[in-house]
RNA sequence: GGUCCCGUCGACUAGUGGUUAGGUCACCAGCCUUUCACGCUGGUAACACGGGUUCGAAUCCCGUCGGGAUCACCA
């Protein structure tokens, strides 16, 4: 059997973490298998559509790396791979679930219907479609029937839900799940616009698709019994079912807007590197064996398995991703730093710097940083004269005897042609011992005058990257406003 | 509330009857050191609870509790 699997989601914004992972876990299954992905776009809700939705999840799914082998860009021999042209046989498919006796015609009207809810609750039932005392082709002659449908008047199809028996199917993740028939609700399956529900679309698609395997949210496993018992009545096979756990905010609720980003373009913006994020989904509610965190795409299509999925949430924490992050850009090489550096410079309006020296800006902060952005914020001073300087750390350092020592070592300085880590670092050295003094109050001068800041990379090799005309600039400066 | 799913350190997880319950992030301490990081070493920290089954349960069964999802003419 070839393995099929899909990407469904509704067009209704941007993509959020818990879809781009979905689509992940079809994505490495389908390649491990050598099988195909399909994306579909289930846009049959009218009320719901978002110019432009599709695509930005095409481009957020691309982003990371998952292309698909069927869809409505690049075609297939099952489309159209929207929903919202395929309408006709879905009319179609309903209509041969009503010959089967399998679901039938209803018009009652909204406020009908809210009222029987209610009704159902004051007599503490469950508000579920109360087929008998409804107006509906089981409960009204043939002839009535005819007439209203012929008449345009509005009308639904509902499934019709056995009275009695379970459904029970499999999930590879979850194992045997069984519901009582008498639970479930007599599911509407074409709406009064003409449109199907997502129930009788996706049934009707993944079997013409001939999907092998639905991989889907855990918040699809409710109404996963309508969908089996849809198969049942087209006496169709069934897919394998496996529903993910979901992504969950800090409070363990289901992941939402509210609580943070959740949108993968939000996580773009942030600087977050693609391979570093797609490794951390990845990892988020399965693991290969839990002795490594690092996995490359081809390793996680090699390794991934459904059966080794978990089954319950997992927290979307973005501690680890933020250290995920740090691993990922060490790796990168210098030219790729230096091109994401000088978009953050260009960006912030900070003053263009040649190449050679970003990249020794990149060495100096590669190993302080989790992200490339940061590199402005907390080395501003490579770039421009320090704006300001740290309170604490003038206090501690800038002594009564600081101006006097500064200006000595300051002639030092000025005397070498060489103004490298390497020769500083000696000078400094050698002029520590001759006044008695320690590299270290020499060194946290240095950078409070040349950086304004308390924290940084080495000293010299900032000095060096920097340059004596700048350095000495600087130190004059500070001299001449602290003295 | 009904139905369904789930329950190992704060977070992500390994574990499938016998382990001092392991790893990673975070946190703490120490080392390194011109600061901050990196790195290295060490540490705090978990099997929700109660019954069974078994010579022996994180692992199997039942119950309790807790959490979540879902109950639309949305997907």
């Amino acid at each position: 059997m070839t393995i099929r699997v899909r990407f469904a989601p509704s067009p209704t914004g941007f993509l959020h973490v818990g879809g781009l992972r979905t689509a992940l876990y079809n994505y490495l299954f389908a390649k491990h298998h050598q099988g195909k992905l399909i994306l579909r776009i289930e846009d049959t809700d009218r009320s719901r559509f978002v110019e432009n939705a599709t695509d930005n999840l095409i481009n957020s799914l691309s982003w990371a790396g998952i292309s698909f082998d069927e869809g409505p860009i690049q075609g297939g021999d099952f489309g159209p791979y929207l929903q919202s042209e395929r309408l006709p046989l879905y009319k179609k498919f309903a209509d041969v679930l009503i010959q089967k006796d399998e679901a039938y015609y209803a018009f009652d009207s909204e406020q009908e219907i809210e009222e029987m809810r209610n009704r159902l609750s004051a007599e503490k039932k469950d508000p579920k479609y109360d087929r008998m005392s409804m107006k509906n082709s089981l409960t009204i002659n043939d002839n009535s029937v005819k007439e209203w449908i012929n008449s345009g008047k509005p009308y639904v199809i509902r499934l019709k839900i056995p009275e009695t028996g379970n459904v029970v199917f499999n999930d590879i993740i979850r194992g045997e799940v069984s519901v009582p028939c008498k639970d479930i609700d007599d599911q509407v399956l074409i709406k009064s616009d003409g449109f199907p529900t997502y129930h009788l679309a996706n049934v009707v698609d993944d079997h013409l698709m001939q999907i092998s395997h639905v991989i889907r949210g855990e918040e699809w496993l409710p109404s996963t019994p309508k969908h089996v018992l849809l198969y049942k009545a087209f006496e169709w096979d069934m897919p394998a079912f496996a529903h993910l756990p979901l992504l969950l905010n800090k409070d363990k609720t289901k992941l939402s807007k509210r609580q943070g980003s959740v949108a993968v373009e939000d996580f773009i913006e942030k600087g977050y590197l693609k391979d570093a994020f797609v490794n951390f989904i990845a990892l988020l509610g399965w693991n290969p064996t839990s002795d490594r965190e690092i996995y490359e795409i081809k390793e996680l299509i090699e390794l991934f398995n459904l059966e080794k999925v978990n089954k319950g949430g997992a927290v979307f924490d973005t501690q680890k991703l933020d250290w995920m992050n740090a691993q990922y850009l060490r790796k990168l090489p210098v030219g790729q730093l230096c091109e994401m550096l000088e978009n953050e410079l260009i960006k912030r309006n900070f003053p263009v710097k040649e190449k050679e020296y970003l990249e020794k800006v990149i060495k100096l902060f590669i190993e302080r940083v989790n992200f490339i952005n940061e590199i402005p914020e907390i080395a501003d001073y490579m770039f421009r004269p320090p704006e300001e300087f740290d309170e604490n750390l003038k206090i501690k350092e800038w002594k009564q005897d600081s101006p006097q020592i500064i200006k000595l070592y300051l002639e030092t300085i000025n005397n070498t042609s060489e103004f490298s880590h390497d020769t500083l670092y000696q000078i400094t050295k050698q002029f520590c011992d001759e006044n008695n003094l320690k590299l270290k109050n020499i060194a946290q001068l240095l950078r409070l005058m040349i950086t304004g800041k308390s924290a940084g990379a080495g000293m010299f090799e900032t000095m060096e990257v920097i340059g004596k005309k700048i350095v000495i600039e600087r130190i004059e400066n500070f001299l001449k406003n602290h003295s």
